[in-house]
DNA sequence: AATGGAGACAACCGCATCTGC
DNA sequence: CGCAGATGCGGTTGTCTCCAT
């Protein structure tokens, strides 16, 4: 038997990106948008399949992506969402709008599980080990009872009126989503192709070997729409995504934070559609914040695990 | 200056889930 | 309802960079 891959695997180019292919992904999805990810190898002539095409766009490419450093205030928040929801990567990335679920992975993998071990060896049984009680199969399942619960809600349409920053885009035809879509990338294009510029400019990464040509090449592709940047902004990193996009997520003000969270998830639908389900399904922020950052977040937890268990009880 | 090890992160793989027919 | 294709997700691997020796 044996599922058929879901390319060929002859021809196929793996390994890192070159920008020459960034751009020629950044450009297709600008006029195409996102999706159809099957048909996007055979219409720019990538060597990719189609699977490294997407993956490529929503864990680097996609606009509003934050690099670099994690606050304290997102690992905070990873650390916590990871003892609800547990390797969820996707359902905690959704809570941080501006990183990507393998961002968030690798930084759990490579910090925070080092950083909590650590914690826990030093204090020995009580903190992180006590705030989390329960086995991720039974965290896991009472997310998924809320998950249900919601969805049912929405078909049975018996869910409360929600407020206007949480808009299902599932109510939404997929036709209308996607023009508001394609109008956000035609005025984003030359965002996109700036910032790839100034990532050209300023990362020593991306494949020295061809750098000369890459730089050369570029510079013909980006000069209509480079024409335009200014040399402030190209002072910037890679992270000159972040000018373009970004919030302040100061931790000064973790409620305003997180509900410019929800608008630029909401005004941004676009930048969050193909990484965020628009089904996922979101506690509501102002109980979050308090389970996230009040000091008895233990508390907090068994409110969110209660309301899911109540709720349900209601419905099942 | 050379080298080996560790850390960080991008990308791949395979299974799960969704969706359209 | 069942099937097949498309897409999403999480685990894992490969490679690059940095740092200590």
């Amino acid at each position: 038997m044996g599922r058929p891959p879901c390319c060929d695997k002859v021809g196929v180019k793996k390994g890192p990106w070159t920008p020459e292919e960034d751009i020629i992904l950044v450009s297709y999805i600008q006029e195409h948008g996102p999706g159809n990810w099957r048909s996007v190898p055979t219409n720019t002539g990538l060597l990719r399949c189609s699977k490294s095409c997407r993956l490529r766009w929503t864990n680097y490419l996609r606009p509003g992506i934050k690099r670099g450093n994690f606050t304290d205030h997102e690992e905070k928040m990873i650390i916590h969402l990871q003892a609800l929801l547990g390797n969820r990567w996707a359902a905690i990335a959704s809570y941080l709008p501006q990183r990507t679920d393998n961002d968030i992975k690798n930084y759990w993998n490579t910090h925070l599980k080092k950083k909590l071990k650590k914690l826990q060896d030093g204090q020995n049984q009580d903190g992180f080990s006590a705030s989390q009680p329960k086995g991720q199969w039974e965290r896991r399942l009472q997310t998924d009872i809320r998950l249900a619960k919601q969805a049912l809600c929405e078909a049975l349409s018996l869910d409360k009126p929600r407020s206007p920053e949480s808009k299902p885009s599932t109510a939404e035809p997929q036709t209308r989503q996607f023009q508001s879509q394609a109008s956000t990338y035609a005025s984003s294009a030359e965002n996109i192709a700036k910032l790839l510029e100034n990532w050209m400019k300023n990362s020593p990464k991306p494949s020295q070997t061809n750098s000369d040509t890459t730089q050369s090449s570029l510079n013909n592709t980006l000069g209509a729409n480079s024409s335009s940047s200014d040399g402030a902004h190209s002072a910037n990193t890679p992270e000159g995504f972040d000018s373009l996009f970004s919030f302040n997520s100061s931790n000064s003000d973790v409620s305003q934070s997180m509900d410019e969270n929800a608008n630029l998830t909401t005004e941004n639908g676009l930048l969050q559609d193909e990484s965020k389900p628009s089904m996922e399904v979101h506690v509501p922020l102002s109980l979050l914040e308090k389970w996230l950052f009040d000091e008895s977040a233990a508390q907090a937890q068994d409110d969110l695990i209660n309301m899911s268990i109540d709720d349900s009880a209601g419905l099942f």
